[in-house]
DNA sequence: ATACAAAACAGTAATAATTACTATTATTAC
DNA sequence: GTAATAATAGTAATTATTACTGTTTTGTAT
């Protein structure tokens, strides 16, 4: 009894969380749909639709916008950096360290309440930028 | 002549720009659609996506991603960061000061090339912040 | 084991935001 | 004024996502 919302197990949600653990390429849900047809062929786009949308109101995956006008998965969850390649439009993980300290700082500024942020770096990847040496 | 690309003038880009630096609500293109046809009625609604995408390629004006589906339009393009109110659903500059260490930080972590950085707070606003006490 | 209720599913239809297309109109340079 | 072309209105098409429906699975209690 995990969580307050009742949920049963099925193998769709499995295979579809070792789909999302196993890459660091913050895929889309089309992504996903593609990679867990491998596992389960005729798995609807529907079911990882909803499956992706509870994993992230579970807090079992981060929901990812970075302007590219796809949402995107990560199964990393705890708080961290995004850097959105301009050339080749891959996602990477930062391991740059959290700064917790923006949240009261903004909070100083003006009369609002802060829970969270999110921080996406633009410009170019590993493999992008060594291109261009 | 400003800028590379050739352009000619038109009624409807001026009133779409009037009607976004009328405003500080971040609209996305059906809101500015709205507003628009107040001054030209029949103005049709891809020519108002045309334009606010030519504003922002030319930096005229802000693309906005704040993780609600929406793409946002901002006629502040001097570089600052945003509150998104879970609560209200509504999207505020913030005054706090813009962090161009974040950028070089970031590159200092990894061998990546950074040209930009989007935070985003997400909380309330003032309105649904002082509505809480 | 069996039965029942709730959750999840596959498959499909519907929606929403955005882009593409086409024939016409407006703007700029000459 | 005329020619070249950018911009437009109106519509069709596309894409990502959500909603719906009848069926299947799962967890629980008998």
């Amino acid at each position: 009894m995990k969580g307050s919302v009742t949920s049963k197990h099925s193998k769709q949600r499995e295979a579809i969380i070792q789909v999302l653990h196993g890459t660091t390429s913050h895929p889309n849900a089309d992504w996903v749909y593609d990679k867990v047809r491998e596992i389960i062929p005729n798995i609807s786009l529907g079911t990882v639709y909803r499956n992706l949308s509870k994993l992230a109101d579970s807090n079992m995956a981060l929901r990812l916008d970075v302007g590219d006008g796809n949402v995107h998965f990560d199964a990393t969850v705890e708080p961290h950096y995004h850097l959105y390649c301009e050339e080749c439009g891959c996602v990477m993980d930062l391991k740059m360290p959290y700064l917790s300290t923006l949240n009261t700082e903004a909070e100083n500024t003006e009369d609002i309440k802060i829970s969270s942020h999110a921080l996406i770096f633009k410009g170019l990847c590993k493999g992008c930028n060594s291109q261009k040496d």
